[in-house]
DNA sequence: TAATATTAGTTTATCTAACAAACCAAAACG
DNA sequence: CGTTTTGGTTTGTTAGATAAACTAATATTA
C-alpha cells in the first residue's frame, strides 16, 4: 500500500512544481512559490534538482522595468529529450516525434493494411530504426524515453487487441520486441483514450475532459483527474456500440440500433456515395446545404450525432467535450446545427469544441504518455506552447 | 494548491490506519502495521490519537492459542457518535440514525407531499428534535456528527433541487435553517448519489461502483476512485434521459424517446394497471410468467431496461453494477432473464447484484456522509460489519 | 553618485513525522 | 523456570518542509 512518508512528499512537490513550470512556460522561482503555496526554499531546492536531471534550464530575463533583483527565468529543457508516438489506423502507420515541450519535430505517414496487424512485430523497428539513430544524434545520445502506440480497436486487460470482434491479436510479442530493440519502454492504448490525453495537453486543459472520435467507429476518450478511465477490463467509452434506436439496424457487436451504424464516418460516406455525391463538390457548409439531396442527409446525420451526444452529456455533464472527425473539421458549422438538440432539461454542459488536432490527435497523444511517465508528471498542460508555435 | 508537508502525510496515514480499522472490523496494531505496510511505531502512535479522539477501543482478546504476547484488539467505538440520514420521496420523509460502525439506532417514515418540498425548513426540525435529544442522552452528549438529506431530483451546483424541470427550489434555506438548529453540518445530494454510497458501504466494496436506481426516475450513482461523480454542476449521471429509441414517447425533458419513459417502475406499473393486473397475485415469479398478459408486459419491461444497462455498462465497463428496484427485489430472476442481453462483443462487465438494502439504501448514504467527513476518510467498508449483524 | 527601497533567491535553524532498531511486556512451551 | 515467540513502546536518526534571516542585484531618488 502507498504510505505518506518524507520521500512522497518530496515527490508530490516535485510534481506541482515541475507541472506549474510545464504550465506557466516561463516562470521564476518566486513565482512558483506564489503560484503552487510552496515555501520559497523547497521551490529552490526542487528547481535545482530538475537542473541537475537536465530537464530544466534558466535563462537571463531581458527589458525588466522593475526594481530589485532580476528573476532567473525557468523552462523546460527541449533538446532534453524527445518522445515517439505512433497511430496504427485501418490503412495507415503515424510516426510522430516531440520533443519535451511537445512540438512536433517529425511527422511521417506510411501506408498499412489494417488486416497484416500481426507483422507489425517486424515492421515497426523497421520504420523506426532510421528515424531513432538520426535523432539520437541531434539530442544528447539516447534520450529517447519511451514509445506510445494508438491502435484502432480495444486493448483490454489481458493486452490483447479486439479490433474487429471476434479477432483478436496478442500484443505482448510487438511490445517486447520494441522494447527490446529501442531499450525504452513502450505503451499501448486505444485510439480514442490515446486522442483525449493530446486534447487536454494541446486543445483544453481540464482536469476531466472527453473526447469523441468519429471516424470507422465512435469511441469516446474519457480523461477523469488527469488519468485515462479504462474501466476494469480495458471496454469503457466504447460509445459506437450505445444502442440509440431499439430493434434498429444489426451491428457486428451482435446488437441492434447501435451509435455507430447510424452516426460514424463511414456510415456518412456510404449514404452520399449511394447519393451520388461527394463531398469534394463541396468546398464550404452553404455550398453542401444548397444541395437538397446532400442536405437531407446531413440533417439525418447531425441528428444521430445529437441523440448520441446527448447521452453522452446526459452520463457525464462534461465541462468541455471535443469532437474530433474531419467532417466536423471540414463543415464547423455542423456543430450549431447541432445544439438546439442538446437542451433537455436533464443535460448541462459547459462547452463543445472541434478538434485543431485532427488526423493527428491519437499519434499526439500516444507520444504524450511516456512523456508524462518519464517525467513523472499527472497532468501534462501545453496550451502556452502551442498557441506560441 | 495542496502541496505536501508533515501535516499531510500525518493525515494520509491517519486514513490509512482507520480505513483499515473499519474494514477489518478488528485488527491489532501488528496487523495493521503489515496490511498498510506503515512501520509499527508509526500505527502505534497514530491509533493512541484515535483512541485519544474517542474513535477507537481497545479490547482484550480471549482464547488466543498462540505464543507470545497477546494482542490488543482494535474496533471502532460504536458508541462514540451517530449520524442522521433522510431520505425525501415523493411521498414519504425516511429518518435514519446510524452509530459509528454503520448500524441503524433508528428507522423511521412519515408521510409527505413532494409538492409541499417548500415547507422542508419548517417541518424537518419538528420531525428531528425528539429524535436527537433522545439520542443526545443515550450517546455521549451531542455526538451528532451531522445530517445527510437525499433528494428526488437533481441538485445543481447553485444548491437548487430540479425536482420537475422546469419547477426549482432554493436549498439554502433548508440547509441554515437545520445548520443552525442542530449545530452540525447537512450534506445535500442526489438520491441516486446517496443510495450508492450505502451499496459501497454495505452491498460490495469496490473503488469504482455503479448504482443504478429504478423508481418513479431512473438515476445512475457513479462512484470513481471512493467519490461521486456529479460531473461540472451536478447533472451526471442522469441516466433516465438518455434516449434509446429516436423519435420515441415524449418526455417532460424535452426530448423524445428517454429510457425513463420505457423502463421506469411507474411506467411499468401503469402497463400493468392498464392490462387489468396487479402484482399482488403474483407472488413469485414463476406465477407471473405462467400470465400471458403479465408474461408480455415483463418482456417488453425487460428489454428496455437490458438496452439501458447495456448502454451504461458500455460506456463505463464496470466490474460491479447494484440495481436497486422493488421489482427486481421481489422478482431476483429478472436479473437472470436481462444477461442474455447483454452479451455484445463491445461490453464487458463484472457482476450485477440486485440491492439487499431496498428503499432504504439513499437514507443509509445519506447518513454515511457526515460520518466520512467527521472521520476525515475517503472509503467506507462496512461489508464486514453488514454480513455479521 | 551614493543611499534607499525593492524584489529574487539562498542559507540557517527549527520542527514534524516516519523509520529502524533496540527494548520491554506477556504469553506458550518444554 | 528459563527459552521462545510475538505485540507493542521507546529511542535515536533522518528527510524534507518551513520561517526567518541573510545575500544578491537592480531601479529609484535625494
Amino acid at each position: 500500500m502507498v504510505t505518506g512518508d518524507s520521500n512522497y512528499i518530496k515527490t508530490m512537490n516535485r510534481k506541482l512544481v515541475l507541472e506549474d513550470i510545464i504550465r506557466s512556460r516561463s516562470i521564476s522561482r518566486v513565482d512558483i512559490s506564489k503560484r503552487t503555496g510552496l515555501n520559497k526554499a523547497t521551490v529552490s531546492s526542487q528547481v535545482n534538482e530538475l537542473i541537475d536531471q537536465s530537464l530544466v534550464i534558466e535563462k537571463p530575463v531581458e527589458n525588466y522595468a522593475q526594481p530589485g533583483r532580476r528573476p532567473i527565468i525557468l523552462e523546460l529543457d527541449p533538446m532534453s529529450t524527445y518522445s515517439i508516438g505512433i497511430d496504427i489506423d485501418r490503412s495507415h502507420i503515424r510516426i510522430m516525434l516531440i520533443n519535451l515541450k511537445g512540438m512536433t519535430i517529425y511527422n511521417n505517414i506510411h501506408d498499412f493494411d489494417i488486416r497484416h496487424t500481426d507483422t507489425l512485430a517486424e515492421l515497426l523497428p523497421t520504420l523506426l530504426e532510421p528515424v531513432i539513430s538520426q535523432y539520437n544524434e541531434v539530442y544528447r545520445p539516447n534520450q529517447l524515453v519511451g514509445i506510445g502506440i494508438s491502435l484502432h480497436g480495444i486493448v483490454n486487460a489481458e493486452l490483447e487487441l479486439l479490433y474487429s470482434p471476434p479477432q483478436q491479436l496478442d500484443l505482448k510479442p510487438l511490445l517486447s520486441e520494441l522494447e527490446e530493440r529501442f531499450e525504452v519502454p513502450v505503451h499501448i492504448d486505444n485510439n480514442a483514450n490515446m486522442s483525449v490525453r493530446a486534447e487536454q495537453s494541446f486543445t483544453a486543459y481540464e482536469t476531466n475532459l472527453y473526447s469523441m472520435t468519429l471516424s470507422s467507429g465512435i469511441g469516446l476518450g474519457i480523461l477523469l483527474n488527469n488519468e485515462v478511465f479504462h474501466g476494469f477490463s480495458g471496454y469503457a467509452g466504447e460509445v459506437g456500440h450505445m444502442i440509440i434506436k431499439q430493434d434498429g439496424i444489426e451491428c457486428r457487436c451482435g446488437n441492434r440500433g447501435c451509435f455507430e451504424r447510424y452516426a460514424s464516418d463511414e456510415v456518412l460516406t456510404r449514404s452520399l456515395a449511394d447519393a451520388g455525391i461527394s463531398l469534394i463538390e463541396f468546398p464550404t457548409y452553404e455550398s453542401l446545404k444548397a444541395d437538397e439531396k446532400a442536405k437531407a442527409i446531413f440533417e439525418d446525420y447531425i441528428s444521430f450525432i445529437t441523440v448520441g451526444l446527448n447521452n453522452i452529456i446526459n452520463v457525464f455533464n462534461p465541462k468541455k467535450l471535443v469532437i474530433n472527425s474531419t467532417i466536423f473539421s471540414k463543415y464547423p458549422e455542423l456543430l450549431d446545427e447541432l445544439k438546439p438538440g442538446l437542451t433537455s432539461s436533464f443535460i448541462d454542459y459547459g462547452d463543445i469544441l472541434i478538434s485543431p488536432l485532427g488526423t493527428q490527435s491519437s499519434a499526439l497523444g500516444a507520444a504524450l504518455v511516456p512523456l508524462a511517465k518519464f517525467l513523472d508528471i499527472n497532468h501534462f498542460d501545453l496550451n502556452a506552447y502551442h498557441i506560441a508555435h
